[in-house]
DNA sequence: GACTATTGGGTAATCGATCACCCAAGGAGG
DNA sequence: CCTCCTTGGGTGATCGATTACCCAATAGTC
């Protein structure tokens, strides 16, 4: 089970030279050599099942090919995935892999950072889970080369994160543009994201001097959270019966999107022709599966791991500020 | 941004101690010394915010304290979820990190294999998306230590898989104790893990002399897959319309139950009063948010990464064998 | 008081890859 | 024929942590 590690000497021994040679030969491009001596090194380690040993490469360098990513339980989300292939696309090219780290609660922010630290990384990277605000301490605000989905208190850090009142303000036009004119959101309470979504829900319909039919928390609790009891049906046929049904109902997320979809069935309503439904986070399995498909602003997960691996590895550290990456509308059956 | 590391020598030089009484005092626990200079070495290491170097411990050792998970895209899927839980909380006792390395497609097993090997990780898993067969060349099965949620073809490795045709058993028992008798099977076709439930599904009625309603493939492609056309709708209504209406359906996954949803709710009829819904896999999300949550049999994720990883870690590698885990029942209101 | 354990801690080699520097052979130019 | 430069490749130091081995001082024993 435990393969036998082949090293540079080895492979040295067995061609008749040195060390240096053998890894001029495979590792070092511009190496003085004949090219008869690099064609027989490449052979020998290729028959010898020669791999890199990059903990050796790493003590020497002071780094290990590796950029961490420490989160907020995200990686163990179905929210990562577009990050993390953002992150391992850009990662890749550059010749690093993406180390990744959980921050499992409990466990203080140092201690992660430090867990990380001991593989010596070339850079680190914080991501979370929910677009917030994240405090790093004084001594790592300097370890941290950029926050995903989430800003630095202290704004020492340069942070990507979606722009959620962008994000809202598009998909209200384009519910306009539709024809609709009653405009409900159910929301979600109490975090960032969907406080910003709400400035920007607001801000598109005053813009067009048009009243929305209702603002509305998805579950009762102040922070959204999937165990929270749903308020969702009960909000929708509140809605229905009120004299101002809407002709569209824009939802936090394609969760609170689903939920809406039963409510509607069950009262005999069709999707988009009496009501059109819209929402926000492109959660594929949900989005697509949804009967009609639902129309809804995808995060820019993967514009923000390709981005964020850019930054960790340029040559020119920029200075820290909060870049808001776009939403994509990705239209469906809904509306 | 990039934070100057630390070396026991530093922490050396400003103690006025030898480079290994340092490191006898940090890391080996059983090095004599005394208490007196263990706390005054152990005070500088806080002090000047010493990290270890694992690289540097790698080189000597000859391998790092990881544990390399390669898997074909699981990584960046929601199932991946609690496998990587499962993983990561074993490892971490034992003082390792789990590296997990993408293999994507169109790219070889050997190659990804050799891109872990270069960091000379202490084992290696391979972990696949749906429960499947791979493929090891003969050079890489000694290298790969167990096979998560699938099986290797020559059976050289230990595979841990679910008992799909277990939990396909006892969600049909389930069904029976609950009364229900006319069960429907809207099955994944063209899947190992479809066709074993499929097994169960006969085998369990068959054993209470009871015959089945029908079994139907939820999409068209011979092979389960998101994107192809659903065939549940029609299913569904066909199923309403026949003469022997059953009273549960059982579906191959989440995603097909919350499909099934769909269809009696535009039939007006009510789970589980008028009829059962069951499921496998339990994606939390989903079979928790839908009105009413879903009865499904939850995979073994998180068992199976657990047992990987013990098995992984075992001083005394076991010969190679295939390892049924069990489903669990998750009771929710729609049976 | 001499002799042996025991304790506390230093020296130097080692892991594998890299790199600055050196050396030898051969060809070009004067 | 001598010097200079280029080419091909070796020597030895280095990165940081670990470890086998050694040495000095102290404590304990007869």
């Amino acid at each position: 089970m435990r393969i036998v590690a082949v090293s540079l000497s080895d492979i040295a021994e067995r061609a008749g030279v040195s060390v240096k040679t053998v890894s001029g030969a495979l590792h070092g491009g511009s190496a003085r050599m004949s090219d008869d001596t690099r064609q027989k090194v490449k052979a020998i380690a290729e028959e010898l099942g020669y791999v890199t040993n990059l903990a050796a490469r790493g003590v020497r360098q002071g780094w290990l090919p590796l950029v961490g990513v420490v989160s907020d339980g995200l990686i163990t989300s179905p929210f990562a995935t577009e990050i993390v292939r953002g992150l391992d696309g850009a990662a890749r090219s550059a010749g690093m892999a993406v180390f990744a780290v959980n921050h499992r609660s409990g466990q203080s922010i140092g201690s992660v950072l430090d867990e990380v630290q001991q593989f010596r990384p070339r850079a680190v990277a914080y991501a979370a889970m929910y677009h917030k605000d994240v405090a790093l301490p004084d001594r790592l605000a300097g370890a941290v080369g950029v926050m995903i989905n989430c800003r630095e208190a202290a704004g020492r850090v340069t942070a990507l994160v979606p722009d959620e009142e962008g994000g809202a303000r598009e998909i209200v036009r384009y519910l306009l543009v539709a024809g609709r004119r009653r405009i409900a959101f159910i929301n979600l309470p109490g975090i960032l994201a969907g406080m910003l979504r709400e400035m920007g829900f607001r801000a598109a319909l005053e813009e067009a001097g048009i009243d929305h039919v209702g603002v509305f928390p998805a579950v009762r609790r102040s922070v959204y959270s999937d165990r929270a009891p749903s308020l969702v049906a009960s909000h929708v046929e509140a809605l229905l019966k009120s004299g101002q049904r809407p002709d569209a109902i824009l939802c936090g997320n394609d969760r609170v999107a689903m939920e809406v979809y039963a409510a509607l069935a069950r009262a005999g309503l069709r999707i988009p022709d009496d009501i059109a439904v819209a929402s926000f986070d492109n959660q594929v399995e949900i989005a697509s599966r949804l009967d009609p498909p639902l129309t809804t602003m995808a995060l820019p997960h993967r514009a923000m791991g390709r981005l964020a691996m850019e930054i960790l590895l340029a040559e020119q550290p920029e200075p820290p500020r909060l870049r808001k990456l776009p939403f994509h509308l990705v239209e469906r059956a809904s509306v």
